[in-house]
DNA sequence: GTCTATATGTTGATAGAC
DNA sequence: GTCTATCAACATATAGAC
């Protein structure tokens, strides 16, 4: 755990803190003693600054899901073909995903055991919602094979772009070309 | 969390709940409480059958590793082309995932915070590099384009195949289409 | 804003009667 | 083999001095 630049203290750097730890150890592995000292103060100022472990865990939900929101609402993905809308959503969610990889990681990761977590899963559902919608207006339109299974074929979609936080990590990886190899994948496949 | 059959109790069974268990709320959210619940004893006679928590995970995360390198094991992966072979493990493995369901989901979600985590990461790691292996064999002989990148490539193969313990539930979905459905989005992309 | 000290609950694990 | 009762450790969270 490495520390973190000494204060002064806002809720977002301290969830940026809690997101890093969190991605490194999970979630529930991860106590306010471990978070307070990769903070650099003692886990009773931590207290001071944040409500508690919850609200660590809200804000960094909230950040990942503005950031996948955010790309739905781009001009590219309301407007054309299905497909090139598609196929803009999964290069810009590519992006997303590297950027706000600690908080996407901990969307993905959930399990739905407290009310916070519920809430989060309800809004991960309507993004992939979103996608299945568009992934079935493909079909529709023919671009998609017709023995294609609409459902199907989108959570393998989306099962394809978010494996990426399993062994993706910042630097070590250049985003544009990983955002070409992902298209490529999933629009063509491995052979082509 | 529903009752399991009453004893005799072996190993075996215990490890059963214990990774039904963990497959819902997650493995550290999962308290001894629970799981001599689940079994149907309390939590005494619970730990008369077994010797702690992390030997529940150790026996899940075997039964989950012997499924996936008994599918490397497996003349069809062993002879013949490297696109074949990676065919027939990519088929297989979606059906040991289907069987093994809460098994190989534990596995997948480790972070290696113990040692016996750290073990079991180490075995998934030379499975993935098997896996990757192939990808370059197949990207030497032509059958994969050369503008692939063979790790990136293979990682998102088995990020595809890896991604059906999110959604994928026994009985919800017909195994032989999901494996087709498997095959031609990873070969050959959603639009064939 | 930070600290030491502590309240309060839950966890994994044991002791020992039956 | 199962139980009740309990332990030590650790969790989240708070009180109150400085």
């Amino acid at each position: 755990m490495t520390r973190a630049r000494p204060g002064p203290y806002t809720l977002d750097s301290l969830v940026e803190v809690a997101a890093q730890a969190f991605l490194q150890r999970g979630y529930d592995a991860t106590s306010m003693e471990d978070l307070s000292r990769a903070a650099g103060i003692t886990k009773s100022s931590f207290y001071h600054h944040v409500s508690g472990k919850e609200a660590l865990l809200r804000g960094a939900l909230d950040r990942a899901l503005g950031g996948l929101f955010g790309v739905l609402a781009e001009p590219a993905a309301t407007e054309g073909r299905p497909v090139d809308r598609l196929r803009h959503i999964v290069r810009r969610q590519v992006e997303v995903l590297a950027t706000e990889l600690p908080y996407v990681t901990l969307l993905l990761r959930l399990r739905g055991n407290t009310e916070t977590e519920r809430w989060a899963l309800g809004r991960r559902r309507e993004f992939d919602q979103a996608i299945a919608g568009l992934v079935r207006e493909a079909a529709d339109d023919g671009s998609v094979p017709a023995d294609v299974d609409p459902v199907v074929a989108a959570r393998l979609l989306s099962g394809t772009v978010n494996s990426l936080i399993e062994w993706y990590r910042p630097g070590r990886v250049d985003v544009p070309a990983l955002v070409d190899a992902v298209e490529r994948q999933v629009f063509e496949g491995l052979l082509r």
